[in-house]
DNA sequence: GACCGCCTACCAGTCGGTCGGCAATTGCCG
DNA sequence: CGGCAATTGCCGACCGACTGGTAGGCGGTC
């Protein structure tokens, strides 16, 4: 009889295991998340949750992975087919907001921030997703490394500017509440405003001033990501 | 005979105790490192450690609030002296930068990120120091009013500045490397530079570029901080 | 001889993880 | 359609390792 209506909104126990685990990771920190409290959250005991999980590393991994998949996706990727890069760094300052901001959602986008800095993982897991955090921050490097060659940003080294972009949003996390005074789109539109200015030249922009005010018309239209495609790789 | 070349240099086990655990905290984040590392750390037993320290927590709370009180020493008292807004804002982010990039002293800053915000700590405790980054927080929020009062300020919520420079400033903590191509004065002052650009308006810092380009003549001349006067207490 | 610095030995509790088994569902065969 | 085996989803009990923390003692200095 549940499962006529669970047809249609059909998580998977293993979609709850990973928002849970997502949710206390976040809030207690891996290390003092346990995996008993996990079972607990999601309603089962520690060797039914074994039954679904090979071990609290492979959730840590795999919960990592899937948030690196959705930045690949919802930012990454799209960033790079943009050319000219003043647009580019527009959007990826914007998209990457939204990717945080949202955290929200279903599973937890914040573990990209919480989860690859402190410690925990094998040093192999580690590499790898130090690897794919290094691409990520040469990107956007090299972008603003173009800007400086066509003369638009300010006379600051290009990887601080970097560093300091990256600081600005991805602190969002941490002080975001849902609910909060302002939406999480007030809150993108000004802190894209905040980032840009920080490291373009005035003039610049102030005469690109019209893309202040609109969402990004990116891929992923209006779809949430179910949680579940993308764990898989 | 080590005791003659010592009393020159007296650190004392509980100093070593607090810089390794400080160091063992950010490095492997507060659940992982366990009294025993930090015992081994210092090369004694765990026994031998809680001769000296009351309890994990304890080493936690006082290692909190030691960093905090180094933060109201060289940044927080300084800048309430400081009555122009305009002023006040450039030495907090300057005096903020230099407070986390100079974790490579003595012991260790980066507290104030990493140990905040995961979770450890008694409820209580957690609540002493939350109230005291909301303090600092409202005051830089603050400073920010007041320019944007004197419509020297973007048209951006103060709040989202403020969040939006923390986080800028908090990140050098994770990215900063000693012995890195820039030094630490060359990346505040680049910094800053990007802090203040980002929510001064142009015209603003087109007329007081002047301070670009010394360091801070504020408080805590010359010295810099010997990481130990303030230990106890 | 009192005190300080520190160790050996040892708690009780919790951790990640395993094992065997038991219901219920599912798939297959006649 | 019935029957029955295989699979799925899950639990109770348990393990060895390790955790934070303690008791008591021992050697050296004042």
């Amino acid at each position: 009889m549940v499962a006529e209506l669970r047809a249609q909104n059909p998580e998977t126990r293993i979609d709850q295991i990973y928002r849970e685990s997502a949710r206390l990771f976040v809030e207690k920190g891996f290390a003092a998340a346990s995996m008993s409290d996990i079972a607990g959250a999601v309603g089962i005991t520690k060797a039914g949750l074994y039954h679904f999980v090979k071990s609290k590393d492979e959730l840590a991994v795999n919960l990592i992975t899937w948030a690196y998949d959705v930045y690949d996706r919802d930012v990454f990727n799209p960033a790079q087919d943009i050319s000219d890069p003043l647009d580019r760094l527009r959007f990826m300052i914007r998209a990457h907001l939204y990717n945080v901001g949202e955290l929200r959602g279903v599973a937890g986008n914040p573990v990209t921030v919480l989860l690859d800095d402190p410690a925990a993982l094998t040093p192999q897991h580690r590499r790898a997703i130090t690897k794919r955090k290094a691409v990520y921050y040469e990107f956007l490097r090299d972008t603003l490394g173009a800007l400086k060659a066509r003369g638009e940003l300010n006379d600051v080294d290009p990887a601080v500017a970097a560093f300091s972009l990256l600081g600005m949003i991805l602190w969002l996390a941490r002080w975001h509440k849902a609910g909060g005074r302002l939406t999480i789109d007030e809150i993108v539109e000004q802190m894209t405003e905040i980032a840009l200015r920080s490291v373009l030249r005035p003039d610049v922009i102030q005469s690109k001033k019209i893309a202040f005010s609109r969402r990004p018309a990116a891929p992923t239209p209006g779809g949430r990501p179910s949680a579940k495609r993308t764990a898989a790789r």
